[in-house]
DNA sequence: TTATTTAATCAAAAAATATTGATTTAATAA
DNA sequence: TTATTAAATCAATATTTTTTGATTAAATAA
């Protein structure tokens, strides 16, 4: 009996969870979904998102960068603006379909 | 037109968005994946744990709280063992088919 | 050109989390 | 009873993450 019919290799187990502990740090932290579920409304800019959340512009720039490291959303430069975009795919591909929800509004669910 | 036709109430946005950050915020730690991991195998108490992770038992004791308080898993005590198990329904709701089977490798995925 | 606007980045400080080793509690065994 | 074992908790330290306000870079407007 040799150690991987116990269990997976663990490099490739180790790899997976590093990969998922960044997504999940990202979701962890209240101010984040909520400009998930902001953003789920459609893209918007750094600007825009200030206002709404009466938040200083460095701030938001801090958590965007962190949800666009995880692949949650997609950022697309047009001139001086930056439009962010949630990534429903990577969403979707991550949590259950009800969660999901929280980040579609605009869909019944 | 009111704020309501707008968006959600934010009092129950915010706790919401409150009550799923605690549970990232539990998945978000490499280690705590990997008990989630090996946890799902069945039950086992912290001794085990301890041996298998080659982790002192005092940092085992901080993070299965940590998973425990987040619902995303449960502990029975029998005498001075405590049996760690993971709480299916709980994780279930929160990640995607695809990701549930990280937590059940007994299933066919 | 110069001024203005958007947004990223930086360094310092503050706050939150994690780690360590020791102590405590409670159950069991001798 | 005393000794032993499992596991929670504690206090101190270390590490990470977040916040803040200032600076920078790049695009546009005057």
């Amino acid at each position: 009996m040799n150690a991987q019919s116990e269990r997976l290799p663990d490099a490739s187990l180790e790899s997976t969870f590093s990969h998922y502990e960044a997504k999940f740090k990202a979701l962890a932290d209240q101010k984040r979904l909520h400009i998930l579920n902001q953003l789920c409304r459609g893209p918007i800019n750094v600007c825009d998102l200030s206002e709404i959340f009466d938040m200083p512009q460095s701030k938001l720039s801090y958590h965007l960068k962190i949800l666009l490291n995880a692949d949650l959303i997609t950022k697309e430069t047009k001139g001086t603006w930056s439009y962010y975009e949630i990534n429903e795919k990577e969403v979707n591909h991550l949590l259950s379909p009800e969660l999901c929800c929280l980040f579609r509004p605009n869909n019944v669910c």
